[in-house]
DNA sequence: TGTCCACATATTTTT
DNA sequence: TATGTGGACA
């Protein structure tokens, strides 16, 4: 523990009650957590089985295990749980399924799925046009993120169109519930809703866990942070590890005065501010520390670093999308070369994912490795979101949605009228459509598409059972060869090349679910779960990322992320901050992004604008980022400025390049 | 297999 | 406006 500071060691000794550490950016509090884990592992007697991590993302969790792996050594971390919250909350649903009446192997729906059923509902139940079924799905979730359940929404609706969202979302909770799935949302509601009816059950898991670790707490929602309360109960082991200054999720529900609220409901609460900075140079915080002192806060801190004031910042110039494009990229080529660093030592920061195109065009062009972060489009993709479909019938048979989405597909001849019947007759008894099928008669639909759904139920109670009896891998890939899915893509396939990426990525769905069985030991139903919640994908895409490429990613992507050299593009008015944000009065969040992208460099920041930007077709004038006059003048060195012709910006880059070219021969 | 047209979409999205 | 996607068709 020697390596710790005095701050840092204080928040991992002290135990006597609730602890909230103010971590500011690049200050240690990863190892702060894993530390105090196993501190109160080895020094305080306490079992891991009775500690409990909590983070936001897979990642986080899974860079913790490993480094309190490594510290603790041995089995010394045998039963210790790191996991997101959402997992958390998905291991205490399935202790207290019953309680909660779910049947075994309930579904998970994602926002997708959500917003499918929802646009359902809207234009079958309420006649209204689906194009709403976006806003209200998000709608949903800040309810059920501030724990207002549909009832008490449509008691408290006012005006037609919020009505219309409380209808929707107690048709949307009766339709989960009746297909025996959960959204992400509920992952955490639930357990906080059974905690409060059941003191016993609550009793039970507060006996059990003797520690409590948080993480990112600043982004916790109304429902988390109950969840919080009520694990922990009187006992006083809580350490919760946050920063208001990044918290850039508000959008998304999350409450950073839960930061604040702490200390009223735990008027023992001790405080510790980790401001020492061991990331960045000394320019880079002090132009952090300026710009964010410009929002309210809830605690004062300030960063420092020993690392030397380091070179100034560099605002760039750029005549329009183009030439920023241009300019970084060959920025970067001509650095990289006289600096002798590596591809991975760069970042490219940006607002909005549309901000990625050019660059990753410029970075191909001049042949960059690049590696672009986020893009959820791997669960997108249909063909992957069919095979979930038929893994979530397998365990589900009252998924309606998946039964729907893949009754047909590939052809069945279950064409919509028999479904349609089938649907109409469900609906009257309420049943589900795979219990429908074993009821219904030919009275109510046509006899042969009848027989064709009792086919296609036989056949998947066939799978099921070859599931049950042993290798559920084999059972799913025999599956997808038995319907001949690998024909039916290529056969959907506009070239061969499509086909062969989808089929692709079917293999890498399957591969992946089998290495979540082999590695953790899992069963089938936990393996989708976690494939639902994230996990592993992002597992495998980091390996694929290597350190040899330029990464660009979002600004929210960015956080607790580091790099030697960040650019941040886009630095305008209306980009950041966001127009939207603009409108709605949110500057100090967009602010708080802000601060995030600068917190990201180590050595060097530079920060690009365009004079002009093309937007839907007209080009538009841009101006500088009011961020930026809020930094301090003087560190910054400003490259191309107004009065520059912004052919000379073209130029310079062009000019870099061809020299660059001529170098490489 | 490739190509052309009509069509939707353009803020962030840890789970 | 520009871009990517799915379907129809040569």
């Amino acid at each position: 523990m020697s390596q710790l500071n005095p701050r840092q060691r204080e928040a991992v000794r002290y135990i006597d009650g609730p602890l909230l550490v103010l971590a500011g950016a690049g200050s240690g509090k990863t190892s702060v957590i894993t530390q105090k884990i196993a501190y109160l592992v080895e020094n305080c007697g306490i079992r891991a089985n009775r500690i409990a991590a909590v983070t936001f993302t897979n990642k986080a969790a899974r860079e913790m295990r490993e480094r309190v792996g490594k510290l603790l050594g041995g089995g010394a971390s045998e039963g210790l749980t790191v996991s997101t919250f959402h997992q958390l909350g998905l291991k205490i649903i399935r202790t207290e399924r019953r309680q909660l009446g779910l049947k075994n192997g309930f579904s998970i729906f994602d926002n997708q799925d959500g917003q499918a059923l929802v646009r359902d509902l809207l234009v079958s139940e309420h006649g209204a046009d689906g194009d709403q079924a976006g806003n209200i799905v998000q709608r949903i979730s800040q309810w059920k993120n501030d724990r207002v359940l549909p009832e008490q929404a449509v008691a408290a609706a006012q005006g037609p169109a919020e009505m219309l969202c409380a209808q929707a979302y107690l048709r949307y909770q009766r339709a989960l519930r009746a297909y025996n799935a959960l959204d992400f949302d509920d992952l955490i509601l639930l357990p906080t809703l059974l905690f409060e009816e059941h003191p016993d059950i609550l009793e039970r898991w507060q006996n059990q866990l003797h520690y409590l670790l948080v993480d990112e707490y600043q982004d916790t929602n109304a429902s988390q942070y109950l969840l919080v309360r009520q694990l922990i109960g009187m006992r006083g082991g809580l350490t919760v590890v946050g920063d208001d200054d990044q918290s850039i999720y508000a959008w998304r529900g999350a409450r950073p005065e839960n930061l604040g609220q702490l200390q009223e409901d735990f008027p023992g609460l001790r405080v510790v501010k980790l401001e020492q900075n061991y990331r960045s140079t000394g320019r880079i915080l002090n132009a952090a520390n300026t710009l964010i002192a410009n929002n309210s806060h809830l605690f004062d801190k300030s960063l420092w670093s020993e690392l030397g004031p380091g070179e100034p910042l560099r605002v760039l110039q750029c005549a329009d999308e183009q030439d920023e494009a241009t300019q970084v990229v060959a920025e970067i080529i001509d650095h990289k070369l006289r600096k002798g660093g590596r591809y991975g030592d760069y970042a490219i920061l940006y607002r909005g994912n549309h901000q990625s195109r050019l660059l990753e065009l410029e970075l191909q062009q001049q042949q960059v490795p690049y590696h672009l972060s986020g893009g959820t489009s791997f669960f997108a993709r249909n063909e992957v979101k069919d095979v979930m479909a038929y893994l979530r019938l397998l365990l589900n048979p009252d998924d309606d949605n998946a039964f729907l989405r893949i009754a047909n597909v590939p052809r069945r001849k279950l064409g919509a009228t028999t479904l349609e019947a089938l649907g109409q007759f469900a609906n009257g008894v309420h049943c589900s459509l795979t219990a429908a099928i074993g009821r219904v008669d030919s009275s109510q639909m046509n006899e042969a598409g009848l027989a064709r759904l009792r086919e296609f139920r036989n056949w998947l109670d066939g799978v099921r059972r070859a599931v049950d009896a042993g290798d559920g891998i084999a059972a799913v890939r025999s599956m997808l060869r038995d319907m001949n899915y690998f024909e039916w893509l290529r056969s959907q396939s506009s070239s061969r090349e499509v086909a062969e990426r989808r089929m692709s990525n079917v293999d890498f769905l399957v591969d992946g679910l089998q290495r979540l069985m082999g590695e953790d030991e899992v069963g089938l139903d936990e393996a989708i779960s976690r494939m639902v919640l994230r996990d592993l994908l992002e597992q495998q895409e980091e390996e694929a990322a290597g350190p040899e490429s330029v990464q660009l990613m979002t600004l929210h992507a960015s956080k607790g992320l580091e790099f030697p050299h960040v650019y941040i593009i886009g630095m305008e008015e209306k980009l950041l901050p966001h127009r939207s944000s603009i409108d709605e009065g949110n500057i100090d969040e967009e602010r708080r992004l802000a601060y995030v992208g600068i917190t990201r460099a180590r050595q060097s920041l530079t920060m690009c604008m365009a004079r002009k930007r093309r937007q839907f077709g007209e080009s538009i004038d841009c101006e500088p980022s009011r961020f930026i006059a809020e930094l301090p003048q003087d560190d910054l060195r400003w490259q191309g400025r107004e009065d520059d012709a912004p052919e000379a910006n073209v130029k310079r880059g062009q000019e870099t390049l061809a020299g660059l070219k001529s170098l490489l021969g």
